[in-house]
RNA sequence: GGGCAUAUAUGUCAAUUGGUAGACAGCCUCCCUUACAAGGAGGAAGUUGGAGGUUCGAGUCCUUCUAUGCCCACCA
């Protein structure tokens, strides 16, 4: 058979058919495992915003966890890796209301709220799947029968039982506290929903207020960053240990611009370095403010709207103001007043809103507030006493997260926003509040019908909080009226809740509601995850929060470990954003270099630290894409009559780990087996070559590592060697020393005639029946071939299985035992763990030096400059065992070395003009080099040698001659060092030597 | 103001519990050898940010300094 392949992989077409096949086959699904016992394995994918787009940090997140994923379900695991979006309440909302703006040049308010939630169900429907389909793109094998989104109405569900259930405890409330509030977006922010953004350019202003005393001249100055706040001022703090201010304490300041009188006061909190001292205070447009004028009773004066306008409160003259127009205008009436007593330059860093960059007001505002201390405490407990969870890497995390968890406040839940979960909570016509699961609930309550729905919605995070769970199809009705049997006992004493009886006195018994659906046994199968894969940035936002929900309402832990990625930066160092322009969308990567490069690269780099993004990384790993399928390509021209066989490398195939005796199901129903299990034995290892036995120790090795990696989430690690062990071990040396065993193309030195392609085809046609032998080779390095693609196959899932489909003996014979039912595909082959038994460290060693005496004599002819056409004669002195290793494998040494004769002999017996050399084990090799030595320059490369070997030898011979060394260290050390002086004192001798017989 | 992290070859990054510093890219030499020039063979390149300390032995542990980055925090 000729396999026509061109001789460069072009990933496009592997990336359209495949990915169609395993969703439609439904090879992501858990259902496609067969094995009632398996264990299961998840991951519920981080939703990302229904407004996102794929960037670099999603790319990297989304791989790791389809490598965690496939492997996972190669192995045999029931696995389910959940993919959902977030309906982002405040992003959403901005970007439909931009949309109605440029469409229909319509606010919100013009179409009302009903309407308005109606265009951003349109938006989501029609421009909510570009994240979803690019991550259709990235190939990840995520369960799309189970797609969630927060707003489905099984996640609303549990949305409303939760805030009902909290709020029965008592940990829901409504109060009216000082906010952080977006003037732009109009709605509250929670503390993390505010960054901070640096301003060189800020000033500070010196204001001068009159002091009512009996000197009419006397003023106190205050500084401010926020003229325009002292239209609300209600007080003048100063420290009370200043004496500047002793005798002002206790006086009146007649507040210009405003005609009020206010108090000056004494407080602790007043830096007396700062500014002047003295501090205006205006409670009800600052934090601090607000805690000092709770303290001294002082009046909160609310001077603004909430758009960002000044209010009647603050004087006919500002009302409706913006609040930067009226900053400038009571600086200039103060100016005028001959009040304002300097202006300073200011650096400093105001709060902005985390979405739309606007600067943040604190105001008071009556807003829903969960009280956070009972699953803080559930939290922080199990932090302590089982450390959970267990973040990868362990620092800083772990230290983060308990940080922020001691010292956590309330958390401020409801947004002015019409895009998101609207608060179950009803009033009546005269203010009271009725908090129930439906409207029909609440009207029961109530004794009336006539309610109105609050119109807040809640935090997006309320909903992502429940993540964890409520996408495996807990919604809180199930348990309800039966908490305290799933909740953990610290919350159950904690929570006054529970005994609150609720009018649902006539449920059934708690059995009878169970709801023992599908999706019920989701949870039961799925939950807790197996890890959480995120970013740092939202640990608290989200990882806590989803452990503290987790614990309080089906209390368990919402996944079991913990990786945090690195930041992927700019190639410039900085942090990719779109203001600098330095951004890499991971889309554009796919198109330039393939998806599985850009995976494996990723995955390549995620040690847990953040890194620079570099194309070339991508690059080195679009070649190595290209290396695996040309290595496919010539196994392939050379496989007729071959077939990938487990056994035939002396590995048990998966009917054979098995369990005995059961024959599989599968192998009798379905016929597509049968043309695979013709894996008949298990072939006994060590009757084969040095060569065969040393690429399957590597395998085996190679397996074991990345298995072992993998599970330490060392995904670099398990990169690194399958990189090397692809390239190096198997393409550079494994194929090169089989070549012509499995080639019918003869020896590499008979034939220089050209043949074309014609010609080359007639020869493939009629080609000889394959020897036994040949044929066994074939299937040899098909089989590691195979077993190579399947240990790539979660980093580089197109390639893999483009080529996994391609290969002899390639079928669902191969795949795992828990899917002999399915189609064929590499994704659910059994995953190599690596079979210790076939490591075989005295092959390795072997072929190690073999490989020297190789690298040792190209050394030379490149350093002597002998044309690759030269053929050579190799001398070499070695002791009987290695001139047994030399002989056994004298075809491959003298093809690789490109050398005609290999002379083996217990000492050397060579011209003088010949070009020497030494191996760490002793073995003397020369080249003679009759005419075309170069004396001068062979002295050269001797002297080099010796100089190296010198100062290596230098170093170990003064560790040995410190008797605390020699003492002190493990013994084994020591002798390792001394072996190495063994090695390099005789290679130093023979290079002293044959250097001196130049001379 | 606190907390944490990072500093290793020209660049981007590795280095399991302390045990003779590695990869990839780039660079230099040779080769378009019949899987792959997105390739092959060979090679050069590092006082591991500075200074101390612990240890037989430190990139790794401790102290300190310097630089950078991130997180948290109410300095008007």
């Amino acid at each position: 058979m000729t396999m026509e392949l061109s001789t460069q992989y072009d990933p496009k077409e592997a990336e359209e058919t495949h990915y169609k096949r395993w969703e439609e086959g439904g090879f992501f699904t858990p259902e496609i495992n067969q094995n009632e016992n398996a264990e299961k394995y998840s991951i519920v994918i981080p939703p990302p915003n229904v407004t996102g787009s794929l960037h670099m940090g999603h790319a990297l997140q989304h791989t790791i966890m389809d490598v965690l994923t496939r492997r996972k379900r190669m192995l045999g695991y029931r696995t389910l890796f959940l993919p959902g979006i977030d309906h982002a309440g405040i992003s959403t909302q901005l970007m439909v209301t931009r949309q109605l703006k440029e469409q229909e040049n319509k606010t919100p308010q013009d179409i009302g709220r009903e309407a308005f939630t109606e265009k951003v169900w349109e938006w989501k429907h029609k421009y909510g799947n570009t994240i979803l389909n690019q991550m259709r793109r990235e190939g990840i094998s995520v369960d799309w029968s189970r797609e969630r989104f927060t707003m489905d109405d099984s996640l609303s569900k549990a949305v409303r039982n939760v805030f009902v259930t909290l709020y029965e405890e008592g940990a829901i409330y409504r109060g009216a506290r000082i906010v952080n509030w977006c003037p732009n977006d109009e709605t509250v922010l929670s503390d993390l929903e505010v960054e901070d953004k640096e301003k060189k350019d800020g000033k500070l202003y010196f204001l001068k207020y009159p002091v009512r005393s009996d000197d009419q001249e006397r003023t106190i100055t205050v500084a401010t960053t926020r003229p325009e706040t002292m239209l609300g001022d209600t007080a003048v703090a100063v420290n009370p240990n200043d004496e500047r201010y002793k005798d002002l304490v206790g006086k009146m300041i007649s507040l210009p611009l405003t005609g009020r009188e206010i108090p000056i006061v004494a407080d602790e909190y007043v830096d007396m370095d700062f500014g002047t001292g003295a501090v205006k205070i205006t409670p009800a447009h600052d934090p601090n403010d607000y805690e000092l004028g709770l303290r001294h009773d002082l009046p909160q004066l609310s001077v603004m709207n909430l758009n960002g306008t000044m209010n009647a409160d603050a004087g006919a003259e500002f009302d409706g103001l913006d609040r930067y127009v009226a900053r400038k205008k009571v600086l200039a009436d103060f100016e005028e007043l001959g009040l304002l007593e300097k202006t300073a330059d200011h650096e400093m860093i105001l709060p902005v809103c985390e979405r739309c960059k606007t600067v943040i007001e604190t105001l008071i505002s009556e807003q829903w507030w969960v009280k956070m201390d009972g699953m803080r405490d559930l939290a922080l407990e199990l932090k302590r006493s089982e450390d959970y969870p267990r973040f990868t890497p362990q620092n800083p995390h772990a230290k983060v997260y308990t940080d922020w968890l001691e010292n956590l406040r309330d958390w401020t839940i409801s947004r002015q926003l019409w895009w998101g979960h609207q608060i179950p909570a009803w009033y009546d016509k005269d203010g009271k509040v009725y908090v129930a699961r439906s409207r029909e609930e609440a009207a029961e309550q109530a004794g009336t019908e006539d309610l109105r729905q609050d119109d807040d919605v809640l935090d997006t995070w309320f909903s992502s909080w429940l993540w964890s769970f409520s996408t495996l199809g807990w919604t809180g009705d199930a348990k309800r009226g039966q908490e305290s049997e799933v909740q953990s006992p610290k919350s159950e004493d904690e929570s006054p809740g529970s005994s609150v009886q609720r009018p649902k006195s006539e449920d059934p018994s708690p059995k009878e509601t169970l709801d023992v659906g599908p999706e019920t046994r989701d949870l039961q199968t799925f939950h807790p995850t197996n890890v959480l894969v995120t970013a740092r940035d939202i640990i608290f936002l989200w990882v806590s929060r989803m452990v503290m929900s987790s614990l309080k309402f089906i209390g368990e832990r919402p996944f079991d470990d913990v990786y945090i990625t690195g930041t992927v930066l700019a190639p410039d160092g900085q942090r990719m954003s779109k203001t600098k322009g330095n951004g890499v969308d991971p889309i554009d990567v796919f198109d330039q270099f393939g998806v599985d490069a850009t995976r494996i690269a990723l995955a390549g780099s995620s040690t847990g630290m953040d890194f620079a993004w570099r194309d070339e990384k991508v690059e080195t790993y679009r070649n190595f894409a290209n290396k695996i399928w040309n290595a496919t390509r010539f196994c392939l021209m050379n496989s007729e009559g071959a077939k990938a066989d487990p056994g035939s490398i002396g590995m048990a195939g998966s009917e054979q780990k098995a369990e005995s005796g059961e024959p599989s199901e599968a192998s009798v129903s379905s016929p597509t087996v049968r043309e695979g299990s013709g894996t008949a034995a298990v072939i006994d290892v060590s009757a084969l070559s040095i060569a065969d036995r040393w690429i399957i120790s590597r395998l085996n090795k190679t397996a074991r590592e990345v298995n072992q990696a993998l599970d330490k989430y060392a995904f670099h690690v398990a990169v690194d060697k399958l990189y090397h062990f692809f390239w190096d071990d198997f393409c550079d040396w494994y194929i090169e020393l089989v070549k012509d065993e499995i080639s019918d193309r003869g020896e590499w030195a008979s034939d220089k005639g050209q043949v074309t392609s014609d010609e080359k085809e007639a020869q493939d046609k009629d080609q000889k029946p394959k020897s036994e032998d040949q044929i066994l080779a074939r299937s040899r390095i098909i089989t590691v071939l195979e077993q190579s693609l399947r240990l790539l196959h979660p980093f580089m899932p197109y390639l893999t299985e483009e080529l996994w489909q391609k290969l002899p003996g390639a079928n669902s014979g191969l795949h795992n035992p828990a899917y002999s039912n399915a189609d064929r595909t590499i994704m659910l082959a059994d995953f190599p763990t690596g079979d210790e038994s076939l490591i075989d460290e005295k092959a390795e060693s072997d072929m190690a030096t073999i490989f020297e005496l190789i690298t040792k004599v190209r050394n030379i002819r490149a350093e002597m400059q002998i044309k690759p056409s030269d053929k050579i004669a190799i001398h070499a002195a070695a002791d009987e065992k290695s001139r047994r290793i030399f002989s056994e494998n004298e075809a491959q040494i003298l093809k690789l070395a490109r050398a005609a004769e290999l002379n083996l002999s217990e000492s050397l017996n060579v011209p003088n003009a010949s070009a020497k050399g030494v191996l760490n084990n002793g073995t003397e090799i020369a080249i003679p080099l009759e005419g075309l030595i170069d004396f001068e320059k062979e002295r050269e490369r001797l002297q080099n040698q010796i100089d190296k070997l010198e100062i290596e030898g230098e170093k170990m011979r003064k560790q040995l001659s410190n008797e605390n060394f020699v003492n002190k260290a493990p013994a084994e050390k020591v002798e390792a060092v001394k072996e190495r002086v063994r090695e390099i004192k005789i290679q130093t001798e023979l290079l002293t030597k044959n250097l001196e017989a130049f001379r």
